[in-house]
RNA sequence: GCCCCGGUGGUGGAAUUGGUAGACACGCAGGACUUAAAAUCCUGUGACCCGCAACGGUCGUAACGGUUCAACUCCGUUCCGGGGCACCA
């Protein structure tokens, strides 16, 4: 009887099916425990060997708890609204719908054939009216409440109104300082009293509740093609143009709807500390949120009424501005710039609007343009000059600093480019060479601060600004109110209705508020959304904008819990019972979107009442990226010779015979017809329809060898690999443990194929413990011996730890050492096997469970109970110490565990190795750690 | 540019708290079985040096420097690779 991987799975697959045997019930007396994997976006392209590396190990873990004796939620579900769907959908005219739907069936079979554990019951689709009727629904309650900072918790706005009626807003300003109901920008903050609420029209108090609203409609740039009629993300545009198609792209400001997430900043900050994030991703969500603190400052401009309002983190430095940088987007600029510099402005901002954020954050070259405008330094007079520069952005701050030279590299970059003159505060700190950012050093040359250090000087500075009137004390975020809405088609529609340019929210008994139907997919006009081409729609007044990916995703966790529930998103009673996610097991791609939205609408929840934990996930394990290792080959322009890489000057020249330079194209090939590096020719020549067929090569050795990179896996990049065909070729427990083996989960790394026969021999090996080809059944009921149970309790303990700790890749090995182990002692007892195969279970759960049966057992190695590890069995009264000369060990020598310090010092002098390696010396020092080793010091 | 992570044999990686660097695999080389192949099993395998041999020596964890009895591990500088940077998901 041979391992028949392929018949022992599908059976397996099936029996676990018809039995339910993964179905999880809400009620139980176990202690719950709750696995989730980030859902995956269903793209046409299927599944790839990166996908399942994180369910791999959840699902490991899942059935891990479960034999440790828990109730285990581990569902799964599609992200299934999003961009790609319509993309496809304006090229290829299939509805969203319909190639949504055939991607879920294709994932669907993918992961179904590497056997994972999940509860298909509680599967979610994002885009299924009866899941995004509860998004819609969470979004209502966004709308309808304000954040009260008093309580520090989100609130009903009906509260807001009651307090506005009794005593206006002077106890709660409008978070956005600047606002002004009618007038332009005025200096102070917009307050009323509860009689002047009363005088307000409706739509004036609607404009006003909609400063408050937790989800709240205002104006913002975004990046215009008016080509495709549609708005890029940053990495759409690329040097100014249309990734595809290469059409311009400008800044346009067009109505949007937010998410106040900014309210939740220092919440979002505190919470951190509450959950397990790796250090590094808790870093990465507090330099997100970037909470600073210093001061905005207004300075007069010269000649004008204007004041430039600043923010700064180094109040302190004030007598070292030597110019101010403003984002060039903010529209003032226009009415402070002189005459002769007004061209030179004009051109500027053009240059700006075809930049993309990204690429202004990136660039190294320094640009700017005086605007020919001064600021009034409000302390000493001096006149400073005003420029624009990219590097500045609109949205964070006010969007204009004051650069201090000697105190800031950037500043000073600038300052030396431009040739502006740099005035020295901090003395021989400063070199003239390059800025110096300390805060220790003692002020000079700056009046009421002069002989301060600087860090106290900040408070003196900040006190002398707000007693002046010239400036406030403020704590900033880098963080924005997250963008809420897309001009697209394939999302979940606002429920929200305008009348009379005012938003009213959708009546919750009209939901959910279903996506139409349509035949396109076309932008609508002036930058709307498709749905702003439906007459229907258009004429109900309904919101033509969309919501983003991330809605859908920001409570999927809590749907799982209760997913067929028509009346609430999910009963409290099945919240209470599950809480937060025990273990999250995602990518940290990320690491400052998804898992911070999560966490903001856990706690918009939480304060309105309808959850009891404010933090969603209480452990997040990241797991790396599986990267493809692309392959490429070298095309002379113009031409159809391939040359091989070895013979290529660079990647883009080639010398022939004649020393003749020609410039080579760079082409992605296949993975899948590459034997390591070299190009199997025929293959390449029929590829994509024979486009080769016609391929000449210059050979190096007669082989084509071919070039490498590590990239992004795509299918564009024709370097994906199909988990599908290993499963074929090597089963799905060979591909699980081989996935596990690659490395650590947490690691990056391409992937690679050839190894994958190592875990296959194991798992034969292991079947040969049990079966013999020419004998038959090997296994027995004797009894085990010592020396054999101390291999399965050395095994229980280390698997154990282990898996305990994701160190899945560590797991394997120690099977791998186990079965080699008992294979060496010829041990084939079955008390010894069937817990090693308990062991295996969670990983290689289908050949676990035929060899579980085939030793007699009746009811299922799902829920045998883990193996007790015993120490007994490990117990050793000597150690072979490594003993160390000056650090280098020199010998092996077996001691007793309980010799003291004295005992090793005697038993080490007196041998002979030793004296040989002390040379006569004596020893300074000797050092014994137990259990570790020795180190003689000289 | 800014933020985060990583770099160990020909390859993937191990070394959990600073304590024998290279576990376990892949690959490769040699051998057994076989008419042959597959499968399986055995032996060797970081580099260099000495030697008849050794359970002999030197070097070695991206590079350089530091802390320590002891550094892949801690600190500093540099180089290289990857991820994120707000409308891809």
């Amino acid at each position: 009887m041979e391992y028949n991987f392929r018949s022992i799975e599908k059976k397996w697959q099936f029996n676990w099916a018809e039995t339910n045997a993964y179905k999880v019930s809400n009620e139980s007396d176990k202690p719950k425990y709750y696995v989730l994997d980030m859902f995956p976006y269903p793209s046409g392209a299927g599944l790839h060997v990166g996908h399942p590396l994180g369910y791999i190990a959840s699902d490991i873990y899942s059935r891990f708890k479960r034999l440790k004796g828990f109730n285990v939620l581990h569902p799964m579900g599609y992200d299934a609204f999003g961009l790609p769907a319509e993309q496809y959908a304006l090229e290829h005219g299939v509805h969203p719908a319909v190639s949504t739907d055939q991607n879920i069936r294709n994932f669907r079979k993918q992961l179904d054939n590497i056997g994972f554990c999940y509860d298909w019951d509680r599967e979610v689709r994002t885009c299924d009216p009866g899941y995004y009727k509860w998004t819609q629904w969470i979004f209502l309650q966004l709308f309808q409440s304000f954040y009260n900072r008093h309580t520090q918790k989100a609130s009903p706005i009906t509260e807001l109104v009651t307090i506005f009626e009794q005593e206006g807003n002077a106890a709660h300003p409008v978070p956005n300082s600047s606002f002004q109901l009618h007038a332009p920008q005025q200096r102070k903050p917009f307050v009323f009293s509860a009689e002047a609420w009363k005088t307000f029209s409706e739509a004036e108090q609607q404009k006003i509740l909609m400063e408050y609203r937790l989800a709240f409609c205002g104006y913002g740039e975004v990046n215009w093609c008016e080509a495709l009629g549609t708005v890029l993300a940053n990495d759409e545009v690329v040097n100014g143009v249309s990734e595809r198609g290469g059409h311009p792209v400008v800044k346009k400001k067009l109505r949007q709807w937010y998410l106040r997430i900014t309210e939740y900043a220092d919440r979002l900050l505190e919470g951190l500390s509450r959950i397990e994030f790796s250090d590094s991703m808790k870093e990465m969500q507090s330099n997100w949120i970037g909470k600073s603190s210093g001061a905005e400052i207004d300075f007069q401009i010269k000649g004008h009424d204007q004041k430039l309002r600043v923010y700064t983190t180094r109040p302190d430095t004030i007598f070292g501005v030597d110019f101010m940088v403003v984002a060039p987007e903010l529209d003032w600029i226009n009415q402070v710039k002189s005459a002769d510099q007004s061209k030179a402005v004009e051109e500027y901002i053009a240059y700006v609007q075809s930049r993309s954020e990204r690429e202004r954050m990136a660039e190294k070259k320094i640009t700017g343009c005086f605007t020919g405008a001064y600021a009034v330094n409000p302390f000493d007079g001096r006149e400073i000059p005003i420029w624009i520069s990219e590097y500045v952005l609109a949205g964070y701050g006010t969007g204009a600093i004051m650069a201090v030279p000697c105190g800031d590299e950037r500043d000073f970059k600038f300052a030396e480019h431009f040739k502006i003159p740099v005035t020295n505060i901090i003395g021989k700190h400063f070199n003239g060479r390059e800025a110096n950012p300390t805060k220790e050093a003692i002020l000079e040359n700056s009046g009421f601060l002069n002989g301060m250090v600087m860090k106290e000087a900040m408070e003196v500075a900040i006190q002398k600004l707000e007693a002046e009137g010239i400036g406030i004390r403020k704590v900033n975020y880098k963080m924005r109110d997250a963008a809420f809405s897309r001009q697209r088609y394939w999302g979940e529609p606002f429920p929200v209705q305008w009348k009379e340019g005012t938003a009213y929210a959708w009546d919750v008994s009209g939901l959910p508020l279903e996506l139409p139907y349509v035949e396109s997919y076309q932008p609508g006009p002036e930058g709307e959304g498709p749905l702003a081409n439906i007459p229907e729609w258009v004429s109900k007044e309904l919101e033509t904008n969309t919501m983003p990916g991330y809605a859908g995703s920001s409570w999927y966790f809590l749907r799982y819990m209760d997913p067929h529930n028509t009346e609430v998103f999910c009963d409290r009673k099945a919240s209470d019972y599950w809480g937060q996610v025990d273990l999250y097991i995602g990518g940290t791609e990320h690491a400052v979107g998804h898992l911070l939205y999560s966490r903001m609408w856990t706690k918009v929840l939480f304060d309105l009442g309808h959850l009891s934990f404010d933090e969603p996930f209480k452990k997040l394990l990241n797991q790396g990226m599986i990267q493809g290792s692309s392959r490429f080959v070298y095309r002379i322009n113009g031409t159809n010779r391939f040359v091989s890489k070895g013979l290529l000057t660079s990647d883009e020249t080639y010398l022939d015979a004649e020393a003749v330079e020609h410039k080579v194209d760079k082409i992605h090939v296949d993975v899948n017809f590459v034997d390591g590096y070299e190009l199997d020719l025929d293959a390449f020549k029929q590829w994509r329809n024979g486009e080769f067929a016609q391929a000449e090569f210059v050979l190096e050795d007669g082989k084509y060898v071919c070039g490498s990179e590590v990239e992004k896996m795509s299918k564009s990049k024709f370097n994906t690999v199909n988990p599908d065909d290993l499963v074929e070729k090597y089963g799905a427990d060979t591909f699980r443990m081989y996935e596990m083996f690659l490395g650590p989960v947490e690691l990056s790394k391409p992937w690679d194929t050839k190894g994958i026969e190592g875990v296959h021999r194991f798992l034969k090996k292991l079947w040969r413990l049990f079966y013999d080809e020419l004998k038959g059944q090997v296994w027995t009921a004797e009894k085990a011996t010592d020396a054999e149970l101390k291999v399965l309790h050395k095994a229980i303990k280390k698997i154990e730890e282990d898996t305990e700790r994701f160190s899945f890749n560590t797991a394997v090995s120690t099977f791998m050492i186990c079965v080699n182990e008992l294979s060496e002692l010829k041990c084939s007892k079955k008390d010894i096997l069937e817990q090693l195969l308990i062991l295996l279970t969670p990983y290689a759960p289908h050949i676990s469970e035929e060899l579980w049966s085939q030793l007699g057992n009746k009811t299922s190695i799902l829920d045998a109970a883990f193996p007790k590890f015993e120490s007994d069995y490990l117990k050793e009264s000597s150690k072979a110490y490594p003993v160390a000369i000056n650090g280098k060990t020199r010998l092996e020598m077996t001691l007793s565990l309980e010799v003291t310090q004295q005992e090793v010092e005697a038993i080490i002098l007196a041998d002979a190795t030793v004296q040989k390696w002390l040379e006569g010396k004596q020893p300074k020092k000797i050092i014994y750690v137990k259990n570790k080793m020795i180190n003689v010091v000289v």
